[in-house]
DNA sequence: TGCAAAACGGACCGCCGGTCCGTATCTTCG
DNA sequence: CGAAGATACGGACCGGCGGTCCGTTTTGCA
């Protein structure tokens, strides 16, 4: 009876988790939808007033359309997140120094934190968005684990090992998106005065005393 | 035609906003309400599923009673919170050394941020849900403004005005509920662990090396 | 060109915070 | 003590949101 071959087999089982090839207006839409959110959250004031429906229509598509393609809302911010963070998380792993690895922990401690406070600072719409998704804490997100572990080691030189891994939560801490945002907005502490109070309150943490 | 003295003239203009003495079920009904919204957060792992019905039923009242009596969710959230948070309060402002007034920085700052983490791993249920209002940031509230600008006035003596502005942020935010939540629930790190990390971390933002 | 798989889209659902207003309870004053 | 006015009660009700469902349309392949 031949067990009719319908297999779709997918080669799935060598652990690639390769989704075969979407089609051409799926990606054209998805696409779409990530530009259409980019923008609504950079418009508006709060995440919580762009809704799901807000994001369909200004991309031109239908709610269920939205769905299939990211799951849920917190979904589409972290995809368009996670967009929007690649550059730096290349420059990170591969880049050059003071970011890429090979950096000395002195040095890139606080180059990794002053680049995540830009990029924080020059996103905080989305930053905000992805933090404030409700749900609960930020701390969920995988990409917070990695940042935090990244941290750690480059500290583990500097500190005992407990203190690390401490430290390097603090120091993220410090550069939350909802803190960056109030300071800049409230204060109107602009870009550049931050990134300096950023620097000096690290290179206390470091214990690094002034230096050339 | 007299005019008809109907004034309810509530002697508002001399600025005393004291709201002219309750009716005793309300009374009794507040109190009620404000012990079950303690008791649900409390039970529940996530502040999001104890919703404004579920409180007002725990208390034996309608929903109805519940808004009259706080205006919002966020107002019963904050006034719960203010009503646990009052002993610590007081004993910062009126309060014998470590805490209270009088106190050298140097030792102030870490009792203080020492007092607030206690403050937030024990009652981390409310400030999570607080924190996590969701509207956006914890920032708008005003007793976070309170404990920035007593920490600040304190770290005055030890830093630069600004750079003592910022730090009182950064150390705050090494307080936040959802980051002790984390470090408390995932890494199972207990509470007395977690103080010494953080008397360590403030150690070294200080810069107290070690010392007896 | 024909056909099955995949994607589309918008009506629809359950739920939640918040409102409204007829009814019940308290308080005060004669 | 009794009645009237003020205040609070409570739950049916509303608007809107995230998310689902399924009949219809598009796409890719042979």
């Amino acid at each position: 009876m031949t067990v009719e071959r319908k297999v779709t087999v997918e080669t799935e089982a060598g652990g690639g988790a390769h989704a075969r090839k979407p089609r051409k207006d799926a990606a054209r839409n998805r696409a779409a939808l990530l530009a259409a959110a980019d923008d609504l959250f950079a418009r508006c004031a709060s995440p919580e007033d762009v809704t799901m429906s807000d994001v369909a229509a200004a991309a031109g598509v239908g709610k269920g359309t939205l769905f299939r393609a990211f799951g849920d809302r917190t979904a589409l911010i972290r995809a368009l997140y996670a967009a929007r963070l690649e550059p730096l998380e290349r420059a990170v792993a591969e880049g050059p120094p003071p970011l890429g690895p090979g950096t000395p922990p002195l040095e890139r401690v606080p180059a990794l934190l002053d680049a995540v406070l830009c990029f924080k600072f020059d996103h905080r719409h989305l930053a905000l968005a992805l933090e404030g998704t409700g749900g609960d804490s930020p701390y969920r997100a995988e990409h917070y684990e990695r940042w935090h572990a990244l941290l750690r080691s480059a500290l583990a030189d500097l500190l005992d090992p407990p203190d690390a891994d401490f430290t390097a939560h603090a120091l993220l801490a410090a550069v939350r998106a909802d803190l960056v945002e109030y300071v800049a907005g409230t204060h109107g502490t602009g870009r550049e005065e931050l990134r300096a109070r950023l620097g000096e309150f690290v290179r206390r943490v470091l214990g690094t005393t002034g230096g050339t």
